[in-house]
DNA sequence: TCTTCTAACTCTTATATAAGAGTTGTATGA
DNA sequence: TCATACAACTCTTATATAAGAGTTAGAAGA
């Protein structure tokens, strides 16, 4: 029976495990010590935790096993497309992304890219330039930038893998679990007409993306443009 | 301490509140018995059936107030626009569509209606063509599809607000929760391009949405492009 | 009449307990 | 050695209880 100070012991609890799990203490894939575990470590009862624990299961930040245990989410490239990667063809059905080339260099920050991360203008920055195909055709341009000092060495990493959150959470122990997209139509200028095989003014979906990890740190900002004429992207509102 | 069948207890009730929502026995806004009362009424303990209370509050089909009770949510122009209309502008504030002409016809429905919408092609269905400004701009091209037996009368009810959820909820019964979106980027169309005042072939972002009732049910099919050189449409992957 | 206090109701948080169901490793027996 | 049974652990579901906090209406007093 711990007096609730600011917030409610459950969310107290919340926030102790989300901190442990930044900290590194259960990296991904382990499991959990069990809810009674917990509970008798926290001192707090088995049904505070499980509120704790289920709210973080609800943010995809654990998952349960009837029988198994609790354990941290591990980013795979499977789960990764299928929670934020978007992309429908015309059927509904999901596709996936084929690796294209590649260019990654480093510069500083612009004004922009240190607003949507989070950090001083003029800061290191890798920046990464892909063309991704889609059944076989280049249909998604994309630019990605991250704060060097987060991932010390990303540039040297090259060939990236398609899916990068798991890369990040693999080699850099950054854990993406939401991110705020905005979609806008631009059309596509002379390069991106180029690339993509398509005439110059060709309509193109444009996604800007900024990544959060699970303290709520930005750490990735994206811009990918896509060729929609047979792919959308879709989205549940609820 | 009821035997469970199929489904865990809690969800039975769930279940079993969501029929007599949808049967209308508690309108839009009306107070729910109180956990106790209808813990009592279902023969089960309050924290089962706070468990299926909880799942419709996280739904929006419920909403709960401390002291007060719980209610059926009101679909008002607020929520349907903070919860189904998603545009911002360049700094990331939210924006609103002011109303702008209206045309109201019944037609059969067409192949691709008739699939989303789930009827019968050739069934009667209300046709509604719209032009949204933002901020005194007209920017939104929108055609909306609606069953008509599910919306009798529909038609001879122009001028329609702007918000179309609530006037559903409250003149049809018809309680929007849900929405599948898809957006690609287009091209405007001459007759699109004149009406919004700018030259054919510039991009615009296209949003397909089929509107989701409580049942499951698909209750609309809309399909909205919008000028997007300072308008996007922001949404969070978690 | 008006203000204040109280009672009764609501949801919220927290605890304790128990039986069910799925998984895994170990001990037992053939 | 091998197969089976069991024990110990996990999450899941369900119940019961209690105290805290917010709201509202009405009773009591000035």
């Amino acid at each position: 029976m711990a007096k609730m100070n600011f917030q409610p012991l459950y969310a107290q609890v919340r926030s102790a495990l989300i901190a442990r799990l930044a900290a590194g203490e259960w990296p991904p894939g382990a499991m959990l010590p069990g809810d009674s575990m917990l509970a008798a470590e926290l001192a707090v009862s088995p049904g505070t935790v499980r509120k704790a624990v289920d709210s973080l299961v609800a943010d995809g930040v654990l998952r349960r096993h009837q029988g198994k245990g609790t354990f941290v989410t591990e980013q795979t490239p499977e789960l990764a497309n299928f929670h934020f990667f978007r992309l429908v063809d015309g059927a509904g059905e999901r596709v996936l992304p084929e690796t294209g080339s590649e260019v990654i260099v480093t510069v500083p920050a612009g004004a922009e890219t240190a607003r949507r991360l989070g950090v001083a203008e003029g800061e290191e920055t890798v920046l990464i330039n892909r063309v991704r195909a889609i059944a076989g055709r280049p249909a998604i341009l994309e630019t990605v930038e991250v704060a060097a000092a987060l991932m010390p060495g990303l540039e040297a990493e090259s060939p990236l893998p398609n899916a990068l959150y798991p890369h990040y959470q693999a080699r850099h122990g950054i854990s993406v679990i939401s991110t705020e997209d905005r979609l806008r139509a631009v059309a596509a200028d002379a390069a991106a007409a180029k690339t993509l095989g398509v005439p110059a003014g060709t309509p193109l979906l444009m996604v800007e993306r900024v990544a959060h990890d699970l303290t709520g740190r930005a750490v990735e900002w994206r811009r990918s443009r896509f060729l929609s004429d047979d792919l959308a992207y879709a989205v549940t509102l609820g």
